[in-house]
DNA sequence: AATACAGCTGCAACTATTCGCACGAGGTCG
DNA sequence: CGACCTCGTGCGAATAGTTGCAGCTGTATT
């Protein structure tokens, strides 16, 4: 896969080691399309090579040092855990969370541009704005609410 | 206090239970400019009444409460616990959390009123824009960053 | 190919938060 | 003012994620 190797000499030119762990978790993470979460990424390995086994910790681990290098997001959609997405400029994304019927809405990276830029100016502040929650109420669930007054 | 009253008869008024548990809760928060965390306010409260004591799954389900019905806010600014508020149109911002050395930078609310105009334009989501958290390198951790590099 | 060492890993204990359940108490109605 | 019903509380166990530590392994160097 192009993608691996690319981001494996990513990670190598910083001088980062590379271990298989780490291949391990970067490799799930590149097969999948969706989010997942420390547990899927868990079963997922389990799955695909059966005789391995990997520490918990050690994936939580791998996926914060992923997201220090900006090569994963790390997103709360809501639920009681985080998931994680690899970080490819063709997904990215953010998220609306209903926070009654738990419904996701993806809206695209440019709505927080301008947002990006305003902090950037005002205050030197480099925001990494990829795959953000934002919570509140859906049009569904505000149309009902207000038929429920 | 008026504030306290107030929130109480708000409460009052949705039909919510006002038990003690509840209103020790509301008294804390209120009487604190910061934000707190669930444990600060479970010592506040031994601290003020000493002979009382409260679960801290009622603390927590309290401050869920409070949060679902709008008048606290649920923030992460970075650390391993949430933080929480009562939310005054007053004191409202949002945070810029760096990174690298954890500093907090306070803007103003103003800042993310296009994008819940956008969102409510566009998807008719409603969106909880308070305390929102915005991660990423303040300008003393990128200079640093460049010089290291 | 052997060395050295910083930086990983596994393990088990720990923190923050949530959940299930049985009991207790707010608020409403008569 | 007393009963009732619903919802909240305390308790203890469960879950997600983190941390300390001792031993192991990538990787640079030679």
């Amino acid at each position: 896969m192009e993608v691996f190797t690319d981001l494996v000499e990513q990670l190598r030119r910083r001088g980062e080691r590379l271990t298989p762990q780490r291949r391990l978790v970067l490799e799930i993470l590149q097969n999948s399309e969706q989010h997942l979460s420390a547990e899927a990424i868990a079963r997922a390995i389990v799955l695909r090579y059966p005789n391995l086994q990997i520490d918990q910790a050690t994936i939580y681990r791998t996926l914060k040092w992923l997201h220090q290098h900006d090569l994963v997001s790390e997103t709360s959609l809501g639920g009681n855990h985080m998931v994680y997405s690899l970080l490819s400029a063709h997904h990215n994304h953010h998220h609306l969370v209903c926070d009654q019927c738990h419904t996701v809405i993806e809206v695209e990276p440019e709505l927080l541009v301008p947002v990006a830029a305003a902090l950037q100016e005002r205050y030197g502040f480099q925001a990494r704005l990829a795959h953000i929650s934002l919570f509140g109420t859906c049009a569904a669930c505000r149309l009902q609410d207000e038929g429920e007054v």
